[in-house]
DNA sequence: CCCATTAGCCCAATCGATTGGGCGAAAACC
DNA sequence: GGTTTTCGCCCAATCGATTGGGCTAATGGG
């Protein structure tokens, strides 16, 4: 029983033992087989005193000894590009609690999507000898995947995808067609896309699933028309601000609630009326969206699901499997924005 | 060199040793002492030999080996109600920037305000060897404070306070009493808070800071105009809802922007136009109050400084030093919502 | 020139848990 | 009854880094 810093004392393996008059190992090899009888380890009688007494004790194995003799430290890492952004902080919750279920903890870093930060996130996270990584910040056209499979780093992505490597996302191709179908319907010709960040195959594929599908339904839509944006408010108004002073278009589709609430707010200032003149809808569904004055429609994309298959595909990583992309199916919830 | 399974090959001290044809505790005391030539460690020379092969093999110590032997492993236990709330994730990042400049890394867990899982987490920390903790979910009344304190865990207290912990937070009441001048000044005088979870401290002291000034101010204000509630969107339009059932305030103060917008969204539904016949004023400013319809007035709350100030905290708890309960200055954002 | 000091480095124990290999004793088999 | 299994457990090495205590040779002082 040693005095650790932070905990007060701690029960060691050694303690046990020692208390019982047996050996460590044995000690170790009972609470390890989960099996009513330790197989070959200990008898019956013994197995039931030692998993009493560790009850008693409230023993609880320490994982830097245990990761130093096994080469597993039961650490995942997870890299978004900022958890203030409620999309990765409600996939995180998903992987919260599937990594809990399976034992493991998690790091979560913010990298800003900034690729310096990327690269040290990622190193600080090794250094600490994590199991593997989610990444929830892949860029396209980034080496960065490259080089952490060259290292044998077990990886998945997350939230984005990167063709060749496993991946939990929504299907965001499908999100996008939604959209397109849902819009021809009411009747809109005149449509333009504010769609992110070019890098994000987040923004990439919902673009080109909604004008893939509006051209296949016969609609047109210039490049011109397709606006890349960043993700947030600010950057959805800045992107209206430009397609308004091109054209006049009868509907908006950004691919990002932020970046739609952000919009919004310019049709407004344009004495535009949402939902009215206007038609906007945006992706994601967050919290907010069904909140707004003027309800946001917006494609709903299983955030938490995300996540929680994120942490399954992982584990498959680790076992050595051969592991897909899975594409979850969104939905579209329409409201006032676009009636 | 051995092959860990992420990361590939990883570089021990003994493999630097053998390299260079010296002792590993020779090697481990040149890397530690920062200074120059390490005092009575080794040579110069030898120093600096330790040092560049350190560097050119891309050495970095195994956190699990140097925690076992030291008992610290500079990880930082993180308790937040969610993450997906944005005042909690932006915190979360001022705690992860100061932790890193420290050396530190940060578990994140959610508690979800619940006091079951509030302990889980805890024990899972714990469990992990955690140096300490930063607890952002803090329920008045709760004993999980007295406990650890018992088992002598260090930690510190964000966002909520509790009396006799030390704590980084918002100074809440002063918050309120900003609000409580500014709705005075525009000449309301029947007003109504839409305050928040009693279990918490900073709905509490938000509360207390509006209702006293307003007093003081020579307002009136009835308990029965002070309505307890969640903090979420629903939670203010339920709130919201029962004022309005039974008086009509010609100001509302809700202490928690998401409350605000709830509430903003009802006033809506009884044909109230925000501002105009009532004025909402949030708490936080989160980067949403801006970038509504009707922008919301809010209290600015250094939610950054806060995460990085708890981090600073918690190292001089760590240190053995006393340390008292830190409030940063908030300040009025006034919006159209109480013009 | 001798002794004390110090620089420069090595030795070995230690942190806590895991694990392959033993080693007696009891039980089973022929 | 003798031999082979099997049971029940112990031994000791190991993971990687840290650290108090040596030990040797060179340096300095007198």
């Amino acid at each position: 029983m040693k005095d650790n810093g932070a905990g007060g004392q701690t029960v060691t393996l050694k303690d046990l033992a020692d208390e019982l008059g047996i050996h460590p190992s044995t000690v170790s090899r009972v609470l390890h087989s989960s099996s009513e009888v330790a197989k070959g380890a200990a008898s019956a009688a013994t197995a039931e005193r030692v998993r009493e007494l560790a009850r008693k004790r409230g023993y609880s194995p320490d994982p830097q000894a245990t990761g130093l003799r096994t080469r597993r430290t039961r650490l995942l890492g997870v890299i978004v590009p900022r958890l203030s952004d409620l999309v990765l902080a409600t996939m995180y919750e998903g992987i919260e609690q599937s990594a809990a279920e399976l034992g493991y903890s998690t790091f979560v870093m913010n990298s800003l999507d900034d690729p310096g930060e990327q690269r040290r996130k990622t190193d600080i996270m090794l250094a600490r000898r994590v199991d593997g990584l989610i990444i929830g910040d892949a860029h396209l056209g980034s080496s960065l995947l490259q080089e952490l499979t060259a290292r044998k780093v077990p990886f998945v992505l997350m939230n984005r995808r990167a063709r060749g490597y496993p991946s939990a996302t929504c299907d965001d191709v499908l999100g996008g067609e939604l959209v397109a179908d849902h819009l021809w319907d009411k009747g809109h010709r005149k449509v333009s896309v504010i769609a992110g960040e070019p890098y994000a195959s987040t923004a990439i594929d919902r673009t080109a699933g909604f004008v893939d599908r509006w051209r296949s339904l016969g609609g047109d839509i210039a490049d011109s028309d397709v606006v890349w944006s960043r993700f947030d408010t600010a950057g959805g108004r800045e992107a209206a601000e430009t397609i308004l002073m091109n054209c006049k278009p009868t509907a908006l589709f950004a691919v990002n609630d932020f970046a739609a609430i952000g919009a919004m707010g310019a049709l407004r200032s344009h004495g535009l009326t949402v939902g009215l003149d206007v038609a906007v809808v945006g992706f994601n569904d967050t919290s907010l969206a069904a909140e707004l004055p003027i309800p946001l429609s917006s494609v709903r994309s299983p955030m938490l699901d995300i996540g929680r298959t994120a942490v399954q595909l992982f584990q498959r990583v680790l076992n050595g499997e051969r592991v897909e992309a899975v594409a979850l199916k969104p939905t579209l919830c329409v409201r006032e924005s676009s009636v």
